[in-house]
DNA sequence: CGCCTGGTTGACGCTATTCAAAAGTCGTGG
DNA sequence: CCACGACTTTTGAATAGCGTCAACCAGGCG
């Protein structure tokens, strides 16, 4: 069943870092996922992968680049659902119905890999830890959307948008995409209102309290996470909704991460508890 | 493997009922399934049926009255992720790993059947078709908690307001928990602002705009939707996203139900497009 | 060089929150 | 049967958070 795929550097594929992390699969059941894939297919910016409402007809993962799951609203009001990172599974839902409910659109040029549900049926239906690995990564999502509704119920903007930056680090740093602080964060602040709920120009005025506080630095879509704790803190973060073996103590200052050369201290701030 | 199951009246159970909207599997795997649950667990109003946080060792699904699964801020804020109906799955994450990110908890009386992980997930492993019910179940929820997001994101309160009494009467219908055009309402209305992630008072004042303009009425938890085609108009809901083969056009004047008598016309309004 | 997209800023308005209190409602016990 | 207390619904007034509108600025690209 183990065939020749299309990955040329196990090590750095996303995907595969993220499948390891989230299921804890072994070898050999990942080399047998990722042989369900096709090459890559490459996207433009801001582009829909697939338009709302339209059948897809395989299963896409991406792996370069940031996506998007939206929604639209009659009047033009969207709300991302979802952002989508390297190594995520764009339409999960495409296992049980050829019909999203959303759409999936590309936020900056990436890069799309592809496998047709037949053919992932039939090896779930063959091989029960696959199907169980597909169980834990929808189940992974549906933990987010959880969170983010709390977010959008019960958080304010400010601290919906620590708890965003919080997020995206530490799922950055599960597919290798993230610094000991920093990342880059390549969408419009219309795009990161249209995550939280907000308007761009009130993202805009959030985002620069933040940075006059000197908790983050932004600036040519670079994010510096300047003071772990506080953002944490502010932002009610607890990561373990993620399910993703990300080392949740890197959002914290007093624990540094064993085989991580120790955070430089000289920038980091002690906890103000 | 079929064996006897705890439940008197197959037609009327709400957990098989939704298992054969949703999933679409026939009588032996739904008799399958039914087999790995227990006798029911009653409970009183408002307690906490898995507190959160805390490892639960079982399969929960509710058979009767309404509970909820819930995330708390720390400082007491609360939000109800996901309103539970009779029918509903209440933590299937458990599937994939012992501890819940949220909580569950009681929000009437109500009972409650278990089965055991282990239990399922061997008939899982050697079930496929069940393997793929299951799969169908939890995006069944992820497409409600996307759709959720939408609301808390993008919605006014009105619209939210609107959406979650189309989202509640169609799924309720589902479940044989609906009449032709009432349904009762069993919460508080903090419990309601929880929901819609809005204060208790503004929930108030906003039902209230609707029951003064006749979309609804709404007196001792009974709610009657008035006025079909404005209150979908409102909430601008396409009820698709449940995926519960429940008549989308239960909402919709114009298309009245076949096996359904003919709604009281004298009740209910023109559609004023 | 001018256009276009995206970021920034200010003034103003509306939606929803907060605080507070009154008025039901319901279960419980006398 | 009534009285009591706890919870829920309702109402009002004041406020805060975020949205809207509009203008201006900066950078990239044809």
């Amino acid at each position: 069943m183990m065939m020749q795929n299309h990955f040329d550097s196990a090590v750095s594929n996303p995907f595969e870092m993220r499948l390891r992390a989230v299921t804890g699969v072994d070898g050999v059941a990942v080399a047998n996922i990722l042989s369900a894939f096709g090459p890559g297919r490459d996207f433009r910016s801001k582009r829909d992968i697939v338009p709302e409402g339209k059948p897809a007809e395989s299963l896409l993962v991406l792996t370069e680049g940031w996506a998007c799951r939206y929604r639209l609203l009659r009047d033009g009001r969207r709300q991302i659902i979802t952002l989508l990172l390297p190594g995520d599974v764009c339409n999960p839902d495409v296992l049980a119905w050829d019909r999203a409910d959303y759409g999936v659109a590309s936020l900056t040029a990436c890069t799309v890999i592809d496998a047709s549900v037949t053919a992932l049926r039939t090896m779930i239906l063959r091989m029960p830890d696959i199907a169980q690995a597909w169980m834990k990564l929808i189940l992974a999502d549906n933990a987010m959307l959880a969170e983010h509704n709390a977010c959008l119920g019960r958080r304010s903007a400010r601290e919906h948008l620590a708890h965003l930056l919080c997020e995206l680090f530490l799922r950055l740093k599960t597919v290798g995409r993230a610094d000991v602080r920093n990342f880059s964060l390549p969408i419009t602040q219309e795009e990161i209102g249209d995550t939280l709920g907000l308007t761009p120009v009130h993202v805009n005025r959030v985002l620069q309290v933040l940075r006059n506080e000197g908790v983050i630095s932004f600036q040519g879509h670079k994010v510096t996470i300047l003071n772990r704790d506080q953002l944490r803190a502010e932002a009610g973060f607890d990561g373990r909704y993620l399910h993703s073996g990300a080392d949740l103590r890197l959002l914290d200052s007093r624990a540094p991460v064993a085989g991580v050369a120790a955070p430089s201290a000289a920038h980091s701030q002690p906890a103000r508890t």
